[in-house]
DNA sequence: CGAATGTCAGAGTCACTGATATAG
DNA sequence: CCTATATCAGTGGCTCTGACATTC
């Protein structure tokens, strides 16, 4: 950031102004915590669908996470090289790869779960529980709002 | 965005990533309706502080809108082209310059700023005015609490 | 001297587009 | 024939860094 803060003005309260600014503050506090163990919040969020919700086609995971079907392929790279996923042809539909979470994956999975938390908890610090499900309620709504314009 | 949307997981409940995808949306809705009439957010925020809080070295206004002193530079170069801002050197220290906001740029802010009131309103529509003020409210202390992390 | 200012040049990242080959 | 998939190459925008000359 540029420098020190200013009192709340018209221009601070504005919400796209107020969701850029903690989007990028989160995103640094979030990369700074992955990237200490290697990882990157897209390696959370393609480990998490795979255990979650099952195993995927490539594009398939690209819906569940919003992760674009052309950058989803460096990703999967990376996770394949690592043996957190397995990804192979689907005999059903040669036009498909099968991805799936190897059980390194799921314990990698574990520990960023872990790890999220705690970024978790120190972004909503200064929230009781009630505010952070209040704050999450409506981030979630707005987003379900947008989703659809 | 890649495509469809997906049942709330884990995933979709995180902090970080609900605040990365709505300032994402936020910002293209802002961005098409501003570029309809030739102007940026950072048009706005640049006015709007110097009306709100008079006039400025360029450094000043960095720190009032939380843009970079080095982007400032193109940025007051527009707003001069247009003859929304003046900007000379200041007599009383010579390595600054003063800009301050002319006429033409009061009624370009004024434009701006309905045009804002708007994208606000289509951004909060599901929202009640008490949700609004509540979203906002929690959005301004998360800032200020990842302001001086 | 150290610090602040205006300026430029450029890096790094991210969301996003387009094209292509292959298969349904 | 149209559509979906995996892949690759590349764009544009935005945040951010580094350096420099000038002035305090």
């Amino acid at each position: 950031m540029p420098a020190a803060a200013a009192p709340p003005t018209r221009l601070h309260r504005l919400p796209s102004r107020l969701l850029n600014q903690n989007a990028n503050r989160a995103d640094r506090l979030a990369s700074e915590r992955l990237s200490a163990v290697g990882a990157h919040k897209w390696h959370y969020a393609v480990l998490s669908s795979l255990e979650e919700s099952g195993p995927a086609s490539q594009a398939e995971l690209s819906r569940r996470t919003g992760i674009y079907r052309s950058d989803m392929v460096a990703l999967l790279n990376e996770l394949a090289q690592q043996d957190y996923v397995q990804r192979a042809p689907d005999p059903d539909d040669r036009r498909r790869n099968v991805v799936l979470i190897t059980d390194a994956g799921r314990t990698r999975l574990d520990e960023l779960a872990r790890l999220i938390k705690q970024i978790e908890d120190e972004l909503l610090a200064p929230f009781s529980p009630a505010e952070r499900e209040l704050l999450i309620d409506l981030l979630l709504r707005l987003n379900e709002h947008l989703e659809t314009r």
